[in-house]
Order: structure tokens, then sequence, then C-alpha cells
DNA sequence: ATTATAATGCGACTAAGTTGCATTAAAGTT
DNA sequence: AACTTTAATGCAACTTAGTCGCATTATAAT
């Protein structure tokens, strides 16, 4: 909620935003986008199809869109599964192996790792909750 | 090569290995370790199929047991699969989006995240080799 | 050698994601 | 408002990594 706001600015609705990318506002975009500009965590497509309508297919062609126009970005994680949020500041995620959730990490990460070019990572571990009830 | 040298130690051979665990040393495992203390780097099924002659069921049936009594560790890459290497320090692993090379990273990155457990980074970009014939 | 049990091969299965194709709906044009 | 073009959709079939049940076989202890 805050999200959206902050990344696509007052006045630019879903309209705008399919339309500025010269894609059909079609119902199940509409669908889509609100599930993600809401969402607080990236999420699968598993955590989504309960609250859609689209086939699978079309599920997966309209990510596949988002992502090619920047709508959206997304990661594997650990389950073999992809995970899809809306477009923002490269920022690390965080996976924990005992509850699953996955987050986004806010704090910047710094370190240098000379010559490579680090454009995504991804930590695994115990979250903040699990890591506390771990004794 | 040197790598399982460092680990298991002089004397410390694939059989003493197996057997400490109590589990039964099957062709099958001789031939899964040998190719696993010799890489380099993590190898997925795939990499390993053409060298072996056991069973799918069997590979990844030992693989789970060699996990279990942590002879090796595993991650997931970005390409759905799943990656296995000889248990060692926990290290980053680094994923090339372009020539698809998948690294262990040497160098400590120092990063402090509070009230995380961090067990497992994965770098997803650019290697040393593609970065550079990047322009 | 006999035996108990763990490990194996085989085939069927699951789940994420992809693709071809015929149908439908969006958006522009008259 | 009807017409047209083209993109998007649903459906079904497919691909691929990994898993599972079960009958058979190999290991290691006795
Ligand atoms: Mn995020
Ligand atoms: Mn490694
Ligand atoms: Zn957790
Ligand atoms: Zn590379």
């Amino acid at each position: 909620m805050q999200l959206s706001r902050i990344i696509i600015g007052d006045g630019l609705n879903i309209e705008n935003i399919v339309k500025k990318k010269n894609l059909k506002l079609t119902s199940a975009r509409r669908e889509l986008l609100e599930i993600l500009f809401y969402a607080k965590n990236p999420l699968s497509y598993e955590d989504i199809k309960e609250n859609i309508v689209m086939d699978k297919a079309t599920f997966y062609r309209n990510i596949i869109k988002f992502e090619e126009e920047n709508i959206i970005n997304s990661f594997e994680s650990n389950d073999k599964k992809r995970y899809f949020e809306i477009f923002q500041q490269p920022h690390p995620h965080f996976v924990c192996s005992r509850c699953h959730n996955i987050e986004c990490i806010k704090e910047r990460l710094d370190f240098n790792l000379e010559g490579y070019l680090v454009e995504n990572i991804i930590l695994k571990g115990l979250c903040k909750v699990c890591n506390k009830t771990s004794i």
C-alpha cells in the first residue's frame, strides 16, 4: 500500500502503468498487479493462485511481460519456486529455512567483491522471529 | 583434490567416511563421492549423470543421505536446479547470470544483519570473466 | 553360508513452468 | 455503435527436476 505509492508516485495507478508500456489492460492484468502492489513480501504463483481467476499460462505470460517492461522483478527461492514483486530499488531477500517466509531486506549490506557485478543477493537462514525462538 | 585433502584430512578416504556414518558402501556411493570430492565447483544432477551408472532415484536418495550426515551440502541456483558439494566451511556462492557458472566464494563477506542468522549466501550477477567482457 | 536390512532399479507420479492453437476481448478506426 | 486488427486468453499437452512405492538385489554382520 505504502510501497506502491512510493514507487509509482502520486497519480500513477495501474491503468497508467499498463498503458504507458503499450500493454492492453485486461482484467487478468489488473487483478495481478493489484495483488502485487499490496503485497508486503514477494509472492509465488502458489501464493497468488487462490485469489485470481486466470489460467496458469495467462499468469506466467503476464509475469514475463511485466518483467520485460520492468513493472515487476523476480527471483528463485530455495523451494523450487519463483517469487515476484513490484520492481523496486534492488535489495537483498531473506529466505527463512524454518518458517519459509521471504522478506525484503531494507538494510544495505556493504561488502566488496572485487571483479564481480552483484545484481542480486539471497540470504538463507533463520529470520528474526525464528532465530529468537530457537533458544 | 586439494579440497578433499583439507576437509577429510590424511588417512580419511571415502571408505572411512561412509562407514563412519553407518552407511553401506555401495558402488553408487563410491562413484558419487569421488566425483564430488574432485569437483572444483558445486554440481547438479545434470552435471553428474553422464559420469555415473546409477538410477536417478538412487542418485537423489544418496544425496539426501549424504546431506543428513553432513557429508555434502546443497543449494538451489536460479535455474531450478539443486547444486551439491562436499561439506566445507560455510561460504557464499556466486551464480553468473550470463555464463551460468557457479563459483565458491573464498572471501569473507562481512556485514551485520541484526537479529537474523545467516546460514547461506547466494549472489547473482556477472562473474569476473563476464563482467570484464561486458564493456 | 545364512540372514537381516539397507540400497537399488524401475515405473509412475508431482509440481513448476512452458508452448501451440483456436477463441475472445481490448482499443483504435470508421 | 459496428468493424477491424491484434494482443491476450483458456485449454490441453508438454517438459523437467525431483519424489515415491514396491519388488529385487547387494552389503555386512553372524
Ligand atoms: Mn523485495
Ligand atoms: Mn562452495
Ligand atoms: Zn522464520
Ligand atoms: Zn559468467
